[in-house]
This record gives structure tokens, C-alpha cells and sequence, in this order.
DNA sequence: TATTGTTATACTCTATAACTATA
DNA sequence: TATAGTTATAGAGTATAACAATA
């Protein structure tokens, strides 16, 4: 990184600025990248923890459900089970009524070591939303789930 | 995509629910999905309509210059300016007083290439956008402006 | 016939390191 | 010494296609 060089920014143009689509998929990539900085000391769990909390919520979800559930293809999921199974976050068990079923399930130590994986989580989601009021993160929510349905109208067709 | 299977959703905790940036990461996973899928005819250039609005209103920014403002490797950035000069969008001239610099600049043809794709980008917000009102607008900008702040704290150390 | 999990494979995106040419 | 652009290379992360087992 340069330290003493000028760095004049570029201008964005309103067009872009305006742009919804635009100002989140910065915000995304910025605090993507701010959380794995910040996060070190739980292996590869940090970009999983939004999976490994469903796991936790829904023990013995079937692995397609799962991948569904984060938008990643069945296969794509495959590695990533493999890994955390190996690092001992969670479990695999065979479905005896479906026998082609993987039931994926939370090892008690993966339990216990998403509880800190979550104060950090905690912290950086306190960094990200500093200076917000009670009032406006509820309206940040709001409107954030408002986009959400949208998209699902147009991923099922309906718009 | 199976069509009668039952389709039962995760139950999603509200530790999870209440992250904004849970909920910002699905949000631009699904609206960026949405956008390449809808988009099309444009080339490979859908995906960088933001750089290009930049490059359009910053004419002759060097390339170091954009790589940053995009969060990228000034050499990530090579292949994907070889790509669009290839296929007319853009041109990169040496600049005389630094020879070490090219300053890059839209071509006519491909500033009128973006006036096309800028419909196509305007009509995917207004789907992402539906329902929000005018100060609902407002609001979201300037929540996620905030958030956007907050993150170049942090990256600045500042935090 | 359809679904689940898996493998092999390839593609996209990105960063790092090393190089050159310039400043 | 530092910066700009480039190349070679490697590593993530992902999807597609094909397969066996099972429903």
C-alpha cells in the first residue's frame, strides 16, 4: 500500500450512486473481506457460520436441503461437509427410513465452538452497524426482507 | 429443478435473522444471480457495468486507480480490460507525461453500448426496488451509506 | 422415473510473486 | 526506491455431467 501518494478518488457518477443493486454489493464485498481479516482461530468455520447456525436450528437436515437452503449446487456442497466433518464441527448419519439420505448434524464440540465463533460474528456485526439506532436497524431489516421477497417473485417466475 | 417434491424451508434462528450482514450476503448473492440470468447480449460486460459507469465518468483514469476503487489487484483488473478493449467497449492509451501509466477511456461505441445495458440494469432495480416507496429509497441509501462507513473504519484501522 | 450423494472435470475469479519500464 | 502495467502461476469457489444406490 502506498502511503504518501496522492489519492484522489474517482467520482461516482449519481447513476451509480443512486443504485441499490450497486451500494449493497459494495457493502457485501467490503464486509465479506473486513470479517475474514478480523476472524482468525476457528479454521475454515468463519465463511460457514451462517450454515453451521441452520445446521444447528434444523439437526439432521438432509444435505440437499441444506445446499438448497444457501444457494450452492448439491455437489458444490460435497468439499465443504467433507472439510468441516474432518475438522470436527459437525456429522454425517445415514438415514435408515431414506437410505439415500445424509443427515447433517452439529458434534457437540462444533456446538460449543460456534458459541465464540458467534461473539465474533457479534462484534463485526456491531462494527458494521454502528451508529444505527434501534428504529433504523429495524428499518434497515424491513426493507432488506422487502428485497429479499422481490427477488424470490422474480428466481420463481412470478414478476 | 424438481416441481412436486416438498419443498419444507429451514427454519432459519433468529440469531441468524437478525445479522444485517447475513442478510446483506443473501440479498447480493441472489440480486447478482438474478442479474446475470436476465441480462443478456451485453457481452461480458453486465458484470462490469459498475467499472464502466466509473471509467465513463472518470475518462482516462489510470488503471491503478480503477483497480482500487473496485477493490481489485491492479492485475486481476489486466485480463479484464484486455477482454473489454477487445471487444470494443474501451481503449487504453499511454499517457505521454507518465510512460509508465495507460489511461483508460470508453470508446463511442461502447458509451453507446452502455446506454442499452443501463436500461437493462434500471429495469433489474425497479424489480429489486418494487414496493419501496420514495422514503423508503431514501432511507435504505442512506442505512447502507452509513454501513459503507462504517467499513472503510474499520479498513482504515480507525476501528 | 426421480432423488441423493458423490466424483471427475472445467471454468471463473482472484491474489501473489516476479519481471520491465519508467519515475 | 517507488510505481504502473504485465505475466505466470496457484488457489478458492463454483457448476455441469455422469454415476451408483435407492426410492
Amino acid at each position: 500500500m502506498a502511503i504518501m501518494r496522492d489519492i484522489a478518488e474517482l467520482h461516482e457518477p449519481e447513476a451509480l450512486a443512486r443504485l441499490v443493486s450497486y451500494r449493497i454489493r459494495l457493502v457485501q464485498i467490503a464486509a465479506y473481506k473486513t470479517f475474514e481479516a478480523r476472524v482468525s482461530g476457528h479454521g475454515p468455520a468463519p465463511r460457514y457460520y451462517g450454515m453451521l447456525k441452520l445446521i444447528e436450528a434444523n439437526p439432521g437436515v438432509p444435505q440437499a436441503r441444506l445446499a438448497e437452503a444457501i444457494f450452492l449446487d448439491r455437489s458444490s456442497l460435497v468439499p465443504i461437509l467433507q472439510e468441516l466433518e474432518r475438522e470436527g464441527w459437525l456429522e454425517r448419519r445415514a438415514a435408515p427410513q431414506d437410505r439415500r439420505v445424509r443427515r447433517v448434524f452439529l458434534t457437540p464440540e462444533g456446538a460449543g465452538r460456534l458459541v465464540a465463533l458467534e461473539r465474533a460474528v457479534e462484534e463485526h456485526e456491531a462494527r458494521l452497524t454502528a451508529g444505527l439506532s434501534a428504529e433504523d436497524l429495524e428499518t434497515l431489516h424491513r426493507l432488506l426482507l422487502r428485497l429479499d421477497d422481490n427477488l424470490r417473485d422474480v428466481q420463481a417466475g412470478r414478476v
